[in-house]
DNA sequence: TCCGCTCTTGACCAAGTGATCAAGAATTAA
DNA sequence: TTAATTCTTGATCACTTGGTCAAGAGCGGA
């Protein structure tokens, strides 16, 4: 078989490129939001002419949906990855971990889509209603499931997936503060965890 | 006694625009972020022309400080509130439930310190590191003082109080996440107060 | 080597934007 | 009423920015 003729095969420079691209896309789109960033900052970034820039991607939202799409699937795998036949605690404590490495190993990502999302999602509202939704409501049965077997709390899964998003990204989307706040110590994104894992597991009442 | 000279009293007409002026600013700071927000479309959206509004604050920038400052005091107002003669898991239990409320009832406000600390808190940096900072650590000993009493689980206070904030502000935040999720069912708010109270009070494992 | 295709860029454009200013209108205090 | 003060705005400016274009440089296959 080998390639199909009608597909225009992607040249070496094109591939090279448009990974620069995008590698700065994220760099520049996270630390401005779309709006604030511009077209000559992105090329600047990666050593591209203005134009030369826009001969692969056409438009600055193209620059933009196309960095969206890349760095979305990296980011649910976790999710993905929740295992119904797993021990319920132990899947959800290491869900935590990951998330929250995640966080603290890719910032940008996180506040990439926050920036997204915060501004309406019109870019990406399409995927959060389908597949996005789709994935959401697979995980948060089997963890409907954990909970009928009595193996877990009484909570809402749905908000359950929530709570673990919107804590573990806070220390990506809220660096500054949680800086500020605290002084930034060195054990300081351990002691995150530490405090998540146990919080979500044994709450605040003592047994 | 009376007036005092020197300080210039604020005309009628003045107060009148000022308040007007802030709320289309919240309104479209909220929305579109500092770079993504025009002065015109806080003129148009209070009904004055741009030249008018740009009387009153001379630059964009003092209008974005104006309404961040007008609001952040309210916005701390529940954490203010936490009482070290409370019992302890009435009193953070009643702070989720404030803070979740205040979300629901003023999410713009929160939107907009999202925005500005997401995007690095150039304009409100310095009130992080010290008023904030400041109320949090007082906070933060109360929290710490009841642990060391025995009538909470031991998590860092500074990271409970973080989690609290991330996952009540969420509902404002992620807004059109959390819809195509869910599908923005009636009763969404109130489960939500009920699932994470519920979670910080008791966690995850059974007893 | 040669030729067609891909890649690159300097110059340029139109639209949008923050900010200014002079001059007139409205308000206020006497 | 009058005069000083405050308020309002049309016109305009300087600058940024997304996007275009024509022309040339570079590359790869035959």
């Amino acid at each position: 078989m080998g390639e199909v003729k009608t597909i225009p095969r992607k040249t070496r420079i094109q591939a090279q490129n448009e990974e620069l691209i995008l590698k700065a896309a994220l760099e520049v789109f996270s630390a401005y939001g779309f709006r604030g960033a511009t077209v000559d900052q992105i090329a600047t970034s990666c050593g591209l002419s203005k134009p030369n820039l826009l001969y692969y991607f056409r438009r600055k939202e193209d620059i933009y949906v196309a960095v969206l799409e890349h760095t979305l699937h990296d980011w649910l795998e976790p999710l993905r990855s929740l295992d119904p036949a797993g021990e319920p605690i132990d899947e959800i404590t290491r869900y935590i971990r990951t998330k929250i490495r995640l966080s603290r190993d890719n910032p940008k990502a996180s506040r990439l889509f926050a920036n997204e999302i915060l501004h309406g999602a019109t870019a990406i509202g399409a995927y959060l209603k389908g597949p996005l939704k789709e994935l959401v409501d697979e995980k948060a049965a089997i963890i409907a499931g954990w909970i009928a077997g009595g193996r877990l709390n009484t909570v809402d899964p749905h908000h359950l997936i929530f709570a673990i998003w919107a804590t573990t990204q806070h220390y990506a989307d809220f660096e500054p503060q949680v800086t500020a706040v605290t002084g930034n110590p060195s054990d300081l994104m351990a002691k995150a965890e530490e405090t998540l894992t146990q919080l979500f597991v044994e709450g605040l009442r003592p047994r």
